[in-house]
RNA sequence: CGGGAAGUAGCACAGCUUGGUAGUGCACUUGGCUUGGGACCAAGGGGUCGCAGGUUCAAAUCCUGUCUUCCCGACCA
């Protein structure tokens, strides 16, 4: 790209619309400009970057066995009601009616058109296994998309999918999978661990993310510092400690406490640690009322409740609901005197004499025990905390925000059944194919290393998904030998396929080497007056080289940089 | 969907309280000067002040409605 004659632009302020760090400096560079809400468009040297995460994605996926196709993203509505997800997504989904008034849809994911596709070639054992894959755009309706790139609502994906007539194939290919992306995420050069996940919605067996090691993004990830144990805060299990061993003290003892609602009111009005009070927080749990109990100290996990119960739909109760129920404002609930069932956290077996709402408007109980009312269920339904015990080492557990950019799942034979993917066994029975679904999320990757990788200038790319790899400055425009050399080793680079920028604009030295240094090219050749003395400057981007080099070496140079 | 903030030139903002000819910096055009880290001088061009109503002799400014964007929450593969 000659600079000159190029679409190229880049911003000298922060924009307005882009709070995060990488998609300001994306958009900053010229990389990315926001249409709407949660919709992009890729300028070239943006989509430079994509391409070449693609690529990796597709040499990679290729590499391992899997074939490539494309899929329609404009669906008819009643493949998603026929798997039974049209309502599971409700208005995740952009919905659509053509002329004569039929519903379609955008699609969101693509489970079930694989599964149709793979219906196509699946008659017998024998047809198994195999991997199909597409990158292609999804489109989901969020309720909030957010953090530039991070939650969008049109994007790019790999979604691959694999089909095995067994659970022993489906962990084959599971695994398969698993290197594959250890291999895309390691050449892109991002940092990243992998966690146990929720399944969610898509349902399965087991899922497994990749994710993004960043100061944004909306994970919360739990990491051992000792160990390779890593898991998304949602299903990271606490493990049972038994507390201290106070004596019982028998009897509770109801004390005034008048408008002390939230915890921290409460602690620091008996002055006791957060440790002693039991929160009493009522959920609505598939329309029945359930109060929870955790530690004050702690906070309840909505998913490991929903697990539970084995339930679907888990949300607070309104403010009006928990007053009639416990008759009381909020802030005084307890487990005492409550007619609804009672669910605690484990930890809460251990605990003793501890501080509960009374179920009576500006009252709280003190001393309570454990056989001052039943419960119905003890199970884990707290989130871990930082300095928690690793449950693998023991090691004092440690948080970091993570963006997702890989997920895979062990679907089982959920949509297969659904959708009635069967195969024919050597002893002639019918049988449903085992799936498994593996998703990676391109704009996910661009922004994540974006994140990863800048510093007060710009963008620092790795030299893999870099838009170009070498940027050549001319200092002067003006001087024939600087502008003729520097076409001499643009053409030569180019030759030998290194991505080059050529920037020859008669612009302040500073304006060309700020520009280059926002958009982050790993390599920069300089090239000033002692070009008249066969010198040039290589200097890199991460700030590892910055040395001065004759003009006949440098192409050899730049070889040894990048291959 | 609830709470908060913001929409004025390509970008970032001031002006609004107290209504009276639309401003600043950067960017852009022309000329000059300059070329190793976002120069300088001079002269210019560019605006339905988000949109729609209302109040007023007069609205960027006051009132009502509405749309859009960002942040927190709810929600979410």
């Amino acid at each position: 790209m000659i600079l000159s004659k190029s679409y190229f632009y880049t911003l000298r302020e922060n924009v307005k619309d882009e709070e995060t760090k990488s998609s300001n400096l994306l958009a900053r560079s010229g990389m990315i400009k926001k249409v709407s809400n949660g919709i992009y468009m890729y300028t070239p040297l943006g989509f430079r970057v994509l391409k070449k995460i693609e690529n990796i994605v597709r040499d990679e996926m290729n590499k391992s066995g899997a074939q490539e196709l494309l899929m329609p993203s404009l669906l008819p509505e009643d493949i998603y009601v026929t798997s039974g997800r049209r309502e599971n997504f409700g208005k995740n989904m952009f919905g659509l009616k053509d002329r004569y008034e039929r519903d379609y849809v955008l699609g969101p994911t693509h489970e079930e058109l694989f599964a149709i596709a793979a219906g196509s070639m699946i008659h017998s054992y024998k047809d198994l296994p195999f991997n199909l894959y597409q990158i292609g755009r999804k489109y989901r309706d969020e309720p909030r998309p957010r953090f530039g790139l991070i939650r969008i609502r049109e994007f790019i994906m790999k979604d691959a999918y694999s089909f095995d007539f067994n659970y022993v194939g489906l962990d084959k290919s599971y695994k398969i999978m698993y290197d594959t992306y250890v291999r895309i995420f390691d050449r892109i050069g991002i940092n990243y661990r992998v966690v146990k996940a929720d399944t969610g919605t898509m349902g399965g067996i087991l899922s497994e993310e990749f994710q993004a090691i960043t100061d944004v993004g909306e994970d919360i990830l739990v990491l051992c510092p000792k160990c390779d144990y890593a898991s998304n805060l949602e299903v990271s299990e606490c493990i049972d400690i038994p507390k201290e061993n106070d004596e019982e003290i028998l009897s509770k003892e109801l004390v005034y406490t008048p408008n002390v609602g939230t915890i921290e009111d409460v602690t620091n009005y008996l002055n006791l640690p957060a440790s002693k009070f039991v929160k009493t927080l009522i959920y609505k749990i598939d329309g029945q009322f359930y109060a929870c109990l955790v530690p004050g100290d702690r906070d309840i996990n909505e998913v490991k409740l929903e697990k539970l119960l084995g339930s679907k739909e888990v949300e607070m109760a309104s403010i009006e609901e928990v007053e009639e129920i416990t008759a009381s404002k909020v802030g005084f609930a307890g487990p005492i005197g409550l007619n609804i069932p009672i669910i605690i956290d484990n930890d809460i077996k251990y605990m003793k004499n501890y501080v509960v709402g009374a179920n009576k408007s500006d009252y709280h109980y003190m001393n309570v025990n454990n056989n001052d009312f039943e419960y119905y269920l003890a199970g884990d339904i707290k989130n871990v905390k930082e300095g928690d015990k690793c449950p693998k080492c023991g090691a004092s557990l440690y948080f970091n925000k993570g963006i997702e950019i890989g997920n895979i799942f062990k679907l089982g034979t959920k949509y297969s059944e659904s959708l009635g993917l069967y195969y024919t066994d050597a002893n002639n029975t019918l049988k449903p194919v085992v799936m498994g679904s593996y998703g990676i999320g391109l704009e996910r990757i661009m922004v994540a290393v974006a994140e990863q990788s800048a510093d007060d200038k710009g963008l620092v790319w790795p030299i893999n998904i870099a838009p170009y790899e070498v940027a050549i400055v001319i200092i002067d425009p003006k001087d024939n030998t600087q502008l003729e050399i520097g076409h001499q080793l643009y053409n030569n680079l180019k030759n030998i396929g290194v991505d080059v920028i050529l920037d020859d604009r008669d612009e302040r030295p500073g304006v060309k080497f700020n520009d280059i240094d926002l958009i982050g090219i790993p390599i920069r050749i300089t090239i000033g007056k002692k070009v008249h003395e066969d010198i040039v400057e290589l200097k890199l981007r991460n700030g590892e080289i910055n040395k001065e080099v004759n003009v006949k070496n440098i192409v050899n140079n730049v070889k040894e940089l990048i291959m």
